[in-house]
Parts: C-alpha cells; sequence; structure tokens
DNA sequence: TAAGAATGAATGATCATTCACTCACTTAGG
DNA sequence: CCTAAGTGAGTGAATGATCATTCATTCTTA
C-alpha cells in the first residue's frame, strides 16, 4: 500500500517523458534523460514499465483518456450531430489549450513508429472519443475518406493549432469549428 | 563531368531515403540501409552528403521543389485568390497521387526533428508555393492563424490523405478544394 | 597517369535494457 | 515491544546493439 507521503513514480515518469517528448521530439526523449527529468535512476522505468514502448503507449493512452474525458464533460448524446461536433472540438480545446504540453506529445506521436500499435492499444481500451465517431448518424453525413484524414481535418487541427503556440478567442473558435465541419461533411 | 553512361549516385541516394522514409519512416532510415537501398557502399553518400541531416535537407528541398514546379504548371498568376488556390491544390493532388511516396515522405518529415532545419533552408532557397501563399491579396483572406496551422488545414490535409492511401474523384477533389479553402479564409 | 568517386572495415557515441545490489518498510515470532 | 526475515521499489554501472561518420585503400575515367 502507498501513503499519502510516497511519490507516484509510474506517474512522474509518465510525466517527464510528456515534458521532454513535447520540448524535444522523441530524438530527445532517451530513457536516461527521461529518468533524469524524473529524478530516478536510469533503470527506475524498468520497475513499472516493460520497455519503452510500453512507457510511450501508457503516457499516449493516459493523454488520449484525459481528452477523451475533459472533451466529454456536459456533453448530449442526443443532440444532433453537428452540435455533438461543435461540443467536442471546444472540450477538447480547452482541454489542450489549458495544457499545450499534451497537444505537443500528440503531434510528435502522430507520425512516430510508435503510432500503428499505440492506435491499435487505443482501440482495445475503448476510446471514447473514435466511439462518438462512428455513431451512425455522424458517419452518415461525413465524407468518406479515411478516418485518419477525417481526424487530421477536424481535432487533428485543433491539436496542431495548440501545439504550434496559438490560442483562439471564443469567436474564432466557433470559426474553425464550422469550418472544420463544412471540411468534414458531405455537401449538401 | 559525368557521361551518359555513369549513375546519378546522388539522386539514386536521394531516392533510396525517399523509399525508405516513405516505407519504414526515419525510424528504419539508416545511412547504412539508404546506401544498401541505393546498391552503394556505406561510405559513398558522404562524398556527396556532408551528413545525414544534409542528405535528408537536399531529398526534402528535392520534393518540395518538385511539388511547386508541378503545381505551378499552367498558374494564372492574375486569377482571383481561390481561383489560385484551386489550381495549387490541385495540381498538388496530381502530382503527389502519382508517386504517393512523396507525400509519405512529407508527412514523415513534418513532425521529425529535421524540420525546423528544412523549414529555414527552404525559405532560404525560395519556395514557390510559399511565396504564393504570402501574396497580400491572399494573406487578406486567410484567418489570422500560425502559417503551419493554415498548410495543415489546406495543403497538409492533400498531403496526408495521399499519404494515407486515399484516392479522390475530380469531384470529390474539388468538395475538398472548397472545404479546406472554407477553412482557411476568414467567415464572410 | 592524375583526380575524383567509391569502398567497407573501423571508430566512437548513444541507446535501450539488464541485473546484482541497497535500502526502507512490513510482517511474524518471541 | 523488539527483532529478524521478507518484500519489492529503487539504483546505476555494465552490456550489447545500432548508428552516423571517417579514412586508408582501391577503382574509374578522362
Amino acid at each position: 500500500m502507498s501513503s499519502s507521503t510516497t511519490v507516484d513514480r509510474p506517474a512522474a515518469i509518465r510525466a517527464a517523458l510528456r515534458t521532454l517528448v513535447a520540448e524535444r521530439g522523441f530524438h530527445g526523449a532517451s530513457m536516461s534523460a527521461v529518468a533524469a527529468q524524473a529524478g530516478v535512476a536510469a533503470g527506475t522505468a524498468y520497475v513499472h514499465y516493460e520497455s519503452k514502448d510500453d512507457l510511450v503507449l501508457a503516457t499516449y493512452v493516459e493523454i488520449k483518456a484525459e481528452l477523451g474525458e475533459a472533451a466529454l464533460v456536459g456533453y448530449d448524446a442526443d443532440a444532433v450531430p453537428a452540435d455533438r461536433y461543435r461540443h467536442l472540438v471546444r472540450g477538447a480545446y480547452s482541454h489542450l489549450a489549458a495544457e499545450p504540453e499534451r497537444a505537443k506529445f500528440l503531434t510528435q506521436m502522430e507520425e512516430s513508429p510508435f503510432y500503428v500499435a499505440a492506435h491499435e492499444q487505443l482501440l482495445e481500451q475503448g476510446d471514447r472519443l473514435a466511439e462518438e465517431a462512428v455513431r451512425p448518424d455522424l458517419l452518415d453525413v461525413l465524407v468518406d475518406l479515411p478516418p485518419q484524414v477525417i481526424y487530421s481535418m477536424s481535432l487533428g487541427v485543433v491539436v496542431r493549432l495548440i501545439a504550434a503556440g496559438a490560442t483562439l478567442t471564443n469567436a474564432e473558435l466557433d470559426t474553425l469549428v464550422a469550418s472544420t465541419w463544412r471540411a468534414i461533411t458531405k455537401p449538401v
């Protein structure tokens, strides 16, 4: 059992990975560097994670889960697709803007060698946002493009935008929601 | 001087890098692997390029230059911004779809540690497409977001789409042009 | 034959990962 | 209470693999 005085090392190590990947890319996030950033010895990460892949995966899943949870706060599952989309994008924006490190990690992740495995892991664990995206009434109105491309035109834009250091006013965010919605839905 | 019977090794090495990065990511594109793919010895790349960074940069610049050239064929510089945009996106699409390897290389590149240096190099050499993007009459109608984000909502979508293996009909491509144009321009 | 191109084994750096060991803390027995 | 054995997190030097890069040597070609 852990008492209130003990530290959650796995969480500290995941946080260190987030920070280093966000700041320097996977390039600058060697296991020794991560350990140093977390203030632990090189071997400690391996007490909690089988491998670097395992750690990266766990960190990615954690960030995605937090993002999904945050985006779904106050969500009305019975609303019309366009309104549901608006809610999710705005929720994701707020959550990511509050800690841009997360957005930077995600953009670094998306084209990395880890991504394929990470995406599979996510599907196994159940990705609340992805599950929302495949609801039939939404799918019906989406353009016929690979999910990855749909993502890159919608939530992906928000992630990259925050990773790039941009901030939007409420009005600008609404414009972006509307624009990206038009981009991913079939023309009337 | 090279006669007609000699091979252009630098070009072969750049092509090998393209192929390996497209197929396996930067991860699987070590200098030995690139040399092997090009059918030359490990040291040969260093006869023509100072370093791996140098080779990656040259390959990136080459792909961007080819893309710009292809997109600008038949370009009417006096047309209205929306029409110029349409021409460039359609041109880029055709060029990339003809050899998706290029699109895959570009997506791999965009979040890699090489990107910052590559982008600078591109600006020095003069990027025809980027120069088109900053013409005042176009800039005037674009939303106020970092260029990188504008790119990711416009040409970036096309690049990712092709890298993901999608193909579009003429009509679908027009829809995409219109959608992304709405995404990057200020609302009326 | 001179000059540049090509070679590929060797070099040194960096990495992920391992493991024998230490240490703090818990538990069982007296 | 006290103590001894047990437990598992934490350590960090060592290992072996992989890489980018070098260079003495060989080959090609003009």
